[in-house]
RNA sequence: GGGGAGAUAGCGAAGUGGCCAAACGCGGCAGACUGUAAAUCUGUUCCUUCGGGUUCCAUGGUUCAAAUCCAUGUCUCCCCA
């Protein structure tokens, strides 16, 4: 049996893996972008190994920050490991929709020109005409520049109506909006108390470009405070701010690109939230 | 007590007689998604039965026409005492 469990971000993905692991001896694959890297600890509220209660944990820390870990590579990855397995139940947990999708799904990633071509000297109309050029109906907007680049370096374009691949159970975990907002802010004041300022500053001090640092929140704003561009309250809110923004497109994500099966999280008595899983998931091997 | 500045949609902020239901930014809400995905991008945001209705501190006035002009009041900020 193949489980995912997700939803936004702060939601208590990593709590309901662990018990889930634990009745179904199953394995856990990671399936968060930020996860992937070492290090990243705090500000990707990654799971402690004190917490892992022994249960083989998957693709976490398993890229260096200076190393630019795409989709392309965790779909490799993560069949590996559902082929190695395929006796075992296994536990996918993580908010990244892509990476779920490009792991279970018929997703193709063709070989790319390479060099990739960035098209520095095309402004994005043009970008857009040459992309209309090459497939009428392709629906990226003319000023998503990053991804029209990305879709004119693809060599061929798969039609191929998608499907699951691999037989997967989809469990959402949410709350209600206002509550799911207080506690990722409450969570970002957490990680504050942590170390997370420590965290980072380790990495900045290190003086390296990469895509990870760039991206992940948590690092990127206070990598603003750590520059004086902006104090650190104001790093702390934006934080907050680019948190609530990402549950909300995880949540856009999973309703339209993914039959996901919702469980609203009872945070006073997780058991609740655990024995309704727990119902459904029987219902569905059976 | 004297002098000055101001009050605009959830917030910030433009607008200073008609083209104003009111630019823009933020926040909110919704959406797209095949190699940066914690990314990138889009739409929407007074009410509405989509005909229209009610707005720019309050009241009164000028005008064919007011967020914009005048009077009074209320509140806020600054300076001098």
């Amino acid at each position: 049996m193949i489980i995912c469990i997700t939803g936004p971000t702060g939601v208590g993905k990593t709590k309901l893996s662990i018990e889930l692991a634990k009745i179904y001896n199953a394995i856990i694959i990671n399936a968060d972008a930020m996860q992937i890297y070492k290090g990243l600890d705090i500000g990707t509220a990654k799971i402690k190994e004190s917490e892992k209660e022994g249960i083989p944990h998957y693709l976490f820390d398993i890229a260096d920050v200076k190393t630019n870990y795409t989709v392309y590579n965790y779909q490799k990855d993560a069949r590996k490991i559902l082929s190695k397995y395929q006796d075992k139940n296994i536990i996918f947990v993580g908010g990244s929709g892509l990476y779920l999708k490009a792991a279970l799904y018929n997703y193709v990633f063709s070989e790319e020109n390479t060099p990739t071509n960035n098209y520095d000297n095309l402004t994005n109309e043009e970008l857009y005409a040459l992309a209309l050029k090459k497939d009428p109906h392709m629906p990226i907007h003319a000023n998503n520049r990053q991804r029209l680049i990305r879709f004119l370096n693809k060599k061929d374009i798969s039609n191929e109506p998608c499907y699951l691949l691999y037989p997967a159970i989809f469990i959402g975990l949410t709350a209600p909006r206002d509550i799911l907002y207080n506690r990722i802010n409450a969570r970002v004041d957490e990680m504050f108390n942590e170390g997370l300022v420590l965290e980072a500053k380790s990495f900045y001090d290190l003086n390296i470009k990469s895509k990870a640092l760039e991206t992940a929140i948590g690092y990127k704003e206070l990598f603003r405070y750590f520059n004086n561009e902006i104090s650190l309250e104001e790093a702390k809110d934006l934080i907050k701010k680019n948190s609530r923004h990402y549950a909300k497109r995880q949540y856009t994500w999973f309703n339209h690109q993914m039959p996901v099966k919702w469980f609203n999280v009872d945070f006073n008595n997780f058991n609740n939230t655990l024995d309704e899983v727990k119902k459904y998931l029987e219902q569905q091997d059976s």
